[in-house]
DNA sequence: GCTGGGCTATTTGTCGACAGAATGAGTCCT
DNA sequence: AGGACTCATTCTGTCGACAAATAGCCCAGC
């Protein structure tokens, strides 16, 4: 599942360990990254902890000022809608260039996630976003794309901070049921090669997430 | 016009003096990074140089390899290919979001540059693409979206990119009289506060790029 | 009691050095 | 003559240490 190769350095292995803990809220948004003690922490050097802040930093998971030390990025609403947003216009297009590029065995993959949420929401009472099943899905209409750079765009930039924004707010299901069928929709769009509806489709799919939130934390 | 502002810090200061190197083509796409020698040619040491690396990496303009040190991206036809698919996506919805975020002072300004534009085709007869008022056209849409993050992707992440194929490239100014016009109407269209036909608009003109790019590259 | 200044302690920014890995040259064997 | 092996050089990855800067704290003065 997990994207980035191990390097066998000790910097990617940190920036993994680190991304994690953010990710997961093991280090709380707003904390504040001192090198010496992390350093300490993880029994490594400085040097390859500041390179990993730095790669931390690119994917906007700690927010650095110069001379100030780096900070856990606080994600308020604002900058959630902002991603959704981001999200739209990214994924709809992923989504438009997968249904150009997609084969076959990458459609097979799709049912294949879709048989697998269903099966899940039938045990678990309907928790199906808040399963990793949906960002599975997400992840190979945007793996069949086949544009590398908007796949390293989502995947390794844009996608840890709503990973974050999840074990964050831990969403209610209450989108599940829905959320289903806007993927069921999709995955007949892409069979059916067709761009612009694929990327409609994504597009409301991302829209409705987005309203959910507004809708969830107005109250 | 730079976006990032100084931060008094050897670490920033090398990362843009590189930055700019390779955007301008100073440092040859393909060249291997060496860091004793840059380290010596700047006389810095090693340590703020890898940051600098690192930050490079993010703005996608250095490619990485374990152990293998990094090399300046080498930018050929698929990967330009795979940016404008990018920039239709997000710049589409920077100009729906300004659209609805636009203030009257932001549509004079844009009118100005429009003039800027059109006095500098009358004297440099129709260069308008490569002159960097067409960069600044689009940096001010952008701005007028409104959301820092597609900003920050916009600007910081993607523009160096198409920057420096537009040093490696420079375009034929063929296009200019059409673009000039497109940019006329996402005008028109943002003046009237209409986000879908701004979206239209912004993302026709981008994609009429990317066309002309594909046909001026297959001869 | 509150504010201002100076001192201390931690932290960031920077440097030089060492070890293991990768690259390339030169040589030896077939 | 061609290929493989060995050795040397260079480079990356990592570390520990020093200096400037920041932040926190204590004390004195109003």
């Amino acid at each position: 599942m997990a994207i980035g190769a191990t390097e066998n350095t000790l910097g990617s292995h940190i920036t993994e360990t680190l991304r994690n803990a953010i990710v997961c809220g093991e280090i709380k948004p707003g904390t504040k990254l001192s090198e010496p003690k992390l350093a300490k922490e993880y029994s490594i050097s400085r040097g390859p902890l500041r390179e990993a802040i730095r790669r931390l930093e690119s994917m906007k998971l700690v927010k650095y000022v110069p001379r100030g030390g780096v900070r856990v990025t606080t994600l308020e609403l604002p900058q959630v809608i902002e991603i959704y947003h981001i999200r739209e216009a990214l994924e709809g297009k992923a989504a438009a260039l997968a249904a150009r590029n997609i084969t076959d065995e990458g459609v097979d993959k799709l049912k294949h996630l879709l048989d697998l949420a269903q099966k899940h929401m039938a045990t678990s009472g309907g928790a199906y976003l808040q399963a990793d099943v949906d960002i599975d899905f997400h992840y190979q209409v945007i793996q069949s794309s086949g544009n590398q750079m908007l796949i390293h765009t989502l995947c390794e930039e844009l996608y840890y901070l709503i990973r974050m924004y999840r074990y964050q707010a831990a969403l209610q299901p209450s989108r599940s049921h829905n959320a289903f069928k806007e993927h069921q929709h999709l995955v007949l769009a892409l069979e059916q090669r067709d761009e612009e509806l694929a990327e409609l489709i994504m597009r409301k799919h991302i829209v409705r997430a987005r309203e959910n939130i507004e809708k969830q934390l107005k109250s």
